[in-house]
DNA sequence: GGCTTCACG
DNA sequence: ACGTACGTGAAGCCT
């Protein structure tokens, strides 16, 4: 190695290890842990930039040092060793070092120690720079003026790292680091089995060590030291303390036949460590890769071709038509609004980008797609976001292929082209962003022509390649029917939803904000006031201070980054200060002016109607989400804030129609658990909180008081969310031991849902995902975890999302059926909201009857239950009357 | 961009 | 000893 060269090595059990803990359990979304990797390239990519080396290498111990430890951990009955989350990593991460070039040294028969330190002394000898990287302070006993010892600190805000040359160690610890030795040596380290002297701790052992600087010493002046019990342990313990230091020094002179040369830092980012941060989905680490990006491509891009002739068009459209055996990829590209360009693909040779031209115009590509979808099947990626320029409709032949992939993984957050070809053709494409950025499409394609044509033809190319994968596995995981008499039509219903939009009243609206306005100002003076100083009250932080510090209130509990000051918090604290209720109120008053009042408002269009989205590849459990904005979130439990629901008003001539389920996830519990006392208490058309309430509590069911029913329905509650008597207690506010009393009552009066949650948990934890009544599978790969919260967490999943995906299924059916019958009975009424147990129906005036039938009748027979499925109808001149 | 809080089912 | 109810989305603060 040549002279002035900087060298870093890794400790990478160590790194590994910090990383693992460092970060939360990050999977992919097939369910492998990765965190550890993650925080390890980190750590390494954050280090290589500070340092931008010449050498780079990683030790791993060849056996884990903590054997012994887990050994004896077994033993007691506690597993405490390395956790399967971890090991599982190991490999990977050695791979993924192997493939970015970096040597990975591992010496049966050494410790990573004594490798790291043989290298570091070696290589400082030869009069160049080392940094050696460790979560583990043994090493600073290697620290020199040319030897750096890097402590990285996995924070909050990012990775830390603490450094010591020889002089930080004397600094931070007044001892040399080769005296650091001689005081492990002493105080002894029990998960590294070193036994150091007996009654000899921190304290003792740095104060020895201060005097006397090594072991050695110190049995050499031994008879001088005053009489003593350390005085005593020393003399009784001299093989202990000699032994210790032995196993306490990390050899610097191994025989070692390694060669510098092969350290040497070539390319990190190529071709195969892109394939690995693909696969183990780091996305924010492909940026790196930025550059590379557009020369790494698949091949499959030179047979893309784009086509501006009419005549050709027209040719390709024929062709298109011909193979019907086989599905045609299709995608718009779409600005502003318009299309600028349509892509094809009916087999791998075959892609085209259709542009947009003075002959071959929207009309044109639109005409066109649209026959093809009669004939024959046409696969796409986002159909819903498709729909305002095609006419496709349900009876077309068309396949989603992101809605599939949604089916067949919930937990994923996007289902983009690039993610589909990841998943299921084994391809790596870069996305969009890889490949435009963030430009404007049209600027795109002009500045990045091949760049854009590769992004045009991608979705029409992978939903063509993936239509029958994808089919084929939603049909060997029995979830084809759910797909296509479900998901499917569903597409269209939401489109529906969304461009009918809902009509708002701008002024009404303005007079509710406004109203807010003078209430804030009002609260916003008194609690200055009432404090002495001002100060932002929507800072937590700022408040927390004033509450706990300032007024000195008690109960503090302390978040991560302060003081909590949420609304439970506060609640209890009422009687302490006059203060706390005012703030309770500012904080309800701020949220409904900016979220709601102030929100809505900027989304109300030329049209005076609000057209919020509806998202079906969202929620883990098969329900619907909303946003821009959220309409299923909108206040109903408290006076003031239902209030707003007022705003929401049908057209002239029109009513509302709402219709909800009653208690549908504990009806499809009943159903699912074959319980015949909640069965025949639905039946009978009881109240089912009132009934719990009088088994729970022993009290004759004409005696149950309010107090008792609001309690059983908490109870209720908590068993469709995967009951822990620790939630339950939060809830109503009792200690966890009454709550488990009440769990107890509970499952002794339906016993049948005990073993049926069990069974779920069970069934779970085998198959490592759950299912609904209807097919729809949730993984829970936390049901494996070691960690004990994130077990119990996977098993509170595993009891609620069957019963929470088996309601949004049954919801999802009613919607589509509901807004296809009045569609085909031409009526003027139309669907246009859901809220996961209602649905709102715009009411021509004379439709009124006929659609109130149409709604309970397809709600209550959306699915055949042991239990009746019950729906309630209400009419309204606004949203608030309609409730 | 993460955290906290809070709106709904 | 640990420390959480299930599923979402939006706003505001703060680093």
């Amino acid at each position: 190695m040549d002279k002035n060269k900087k060298l870093v090595l890794i400790d990478g059990h160590s790194i590994l290890n910090r990383a693992f803990y460092g970060l939360p359990d990050l999977t992919t979304s097939k369910g492998e842990h990765t965190n550890a990797v993650l925080g390890f390239l980190n750590i390494m990519f954050k280090i290589l930039e500070e340092e931008k080396p010449d050498y780079l290498a990683v030790a791993f111990d060849t056996s884990h040092p903590t054997f012994r430890h887990e050994m004896f951990a077994e033993y007691k009955g506690t597993r405490k060793g390395m956790p399967d989350e971890l090991r599982e990593q190991v490999p990977v991460m050695k791979e993924v070092l192997k493939a970015m070039h970096v040597s990975v040294i591992e010496k049966p028969g050494f410790e990573a120690d004594d490798v790291l330190g043989t290298l570091a002394t070696k290589a400082e000898k030869e009069g160049n720079l080392v940094s050696l990287v460790s979560g583990d302070r043994d090493l600073l006993q290697l620290a020199s003026e040319k030897i750096k010892i890097r402590i990285p600190k996995t924070k909050r805000t990012g990775t830390e790292i603490e450094d010591y040359l020889a002089q930080d160690v004397l600094d931070r610890y007044q001892v040399t680091p080769k005296q650091f030795i001689d005081l492990k040596g002493l105080m002894g380290d029990p998960s590294d089995n070193i036994p150091g002297v007996p009654g000899i701790g921190e304290k003792t052992a740095g104060k020895l060590i201060g005097t006397y600087q090594s072991i050695e010493n110190i049995y050499e002046h031994l008879n001088e030291m005053a009489p003593g019990k350390v005085t005593n342990s020393l003399k009784e313990n001299q093989d202990k303390a000699f032994l210790s230091k032995e196993l306490a020094t990390i050899c610097t002179d191994c025989e070692l036949d390694f060669k510098m040369e092969d350290a040497k830092i070539g390319n990190l980012y190529n071709e195969e460590v892109y394939l690995w941060f693909k696969k183990l989905e780091f996305k924010n680490l492909l940026s790196k890769f930025q550059t590379e990006e557009v020369t790494l491509t698949t091949g499959i891009e030179e047979g893309f071709t784009t086509v501006e002739d009419l005549a050709e068009a027209d040719k390709i459209f024929g062709m298109m038509d011909e193979k019907v055996a086989h599905p045609v990829g299709l995608h718009l590209i779409v600005e502003e609004d318009s299309i600028i360009g349509l892509s094809l693909c009916n087999s791998e040779e075959n892609v085209y980008y259709i542009r947009c031209t003075d002959f071959i115009t929207q009309d044109y590509l639109r005409e066109k797609a649209n026959k093809l979808a009669k004939g024959y099947l046409v696969s796409v990626i986002g159909l819903k976001e498709l729909l305002p320029y095609l006419a496709f409709s349900e009876k077309d032949n068309v396949f989603d292929a992101s809605i599939a992939a949604y089916l067949l993984n919930p937990v994923t957050d996007t289902y983009h082209y690039d993610d589909i070809a990841r998943d299921y053709l084994a391809l790596t494409l870069p996305s969009r962003e890889d490949l435009l950025g963030k430009a404007y499409l049209s600027k795109a394609a002009q500045e990045n022509p091949t760049a854009f044509l590769s992004y045009a033809c991608y979705s029409a190319y992978v939903a063509y390649r993936s239509a029958e994968r994808l089919r084929d596995l939603l049909y060997r995981s029995e979830m084809l029917h759910l797909f296509e008499t479900v998901e499917m039509p569903l597409i269209y219903t939401l489109y529906d939803m969304e461009v009918r939009g809902i009509r708002v009243d701008k002024e009404d609206l303005k007079v509710y904000g406004d109203h807010l306005e003078t209430g804030i100002l009002s609260l916003e003076k008194q609690i200055y006031e009432q404090v002495g100083e001002s100060f932002n009250i929507n800072s937590p932080k700022q408040l927390g201070v004033i509450l706990f510090e300032k007024l000195r209130l008690p109960f503090a509990k302390k978040t991560k980054t302060g003081y909590s000051t949420s609304a439970d918090i506060l609640e209890k604290l009422q009687s302490e200060h006059p203060v706390v209720a005012m703030i309770l109120e500012y904080r309800q008053l701020t949220k409904l002016k900016s979220t709601y009042a102030d929100g809505l408002a900027g989304y109300i269009r030329e049209d005076g109607r609000i057209h919020g989205r509806f998202h079906q590849t969202i929620t883990a459990t098969g329900r619907i989400s909303s946003t821009d904005p959220n309409l299923q979130n909108i206040p109903i439990r408290m006076e003031l804030g239902r209030q707003i629901r007022r705003v929401f008003i049908p057209e002239e001539g029109y009513v509302f129609l709402d219709a909800d389920y009653s208690q549908i996830e504990l009806r499809v519990l009943a159903h699912m658990s074959e319980d015949e006392k909640l069965i025949n208490a639905y039946k009978e058309a009881k109240d089912i909180h009132r009934i719990t309430a009088s088994e729970v509590f022993h009290t004759p069911f004409e005696e149950v008081t309010p107090a008792q029913r609001s309690s059983a329905k908490a109870v209720n509650f908590g068993i469709v969310y995967g009951i822990s008597s620790f939630g339950l207690g939060q809830d109503l506010n009792i200690s966890r031991k009454e709550a488990q009393m009440y769990i107890e009552k509970y499952f002794e009066t339906y016993p049948k849902i005990k073993a049926y949650l069990d069974k779920l948990v069970a069934d779970a934890k085998e198959e490592g995902y759950s299912t609904t009544l209807f097919g729809r599978r949730r993984p829970i790969p936390e049901l494996s975890s070691s960690n004990f919260m994130q077990r119990s967490f996977g098993e509170r999943v595993a009891m609620n999302s069957p019963i929470q995906g088996t309601a949004a299924d049954i919801i999802k059916i009613a919607m589509i059926r509901v807004n296809q019958k009045l569609k085909e009975l031409k009526m003027r009424s139309r669907l246009i909201l859901q809220v996961h147990d209602e649905l709102l129906v715009e009411t021509h005036k004379e439709e009124v009857a006929e659609v109130s039938k149409i709604m309970v009748e397809e709600m209550q027979g959306a699915a055949e239950l042991m239990v009746p499925l019950e729906a309630e109808v209400k009419e309204g001149k606004n949203w608030l009357e309609a409730k």
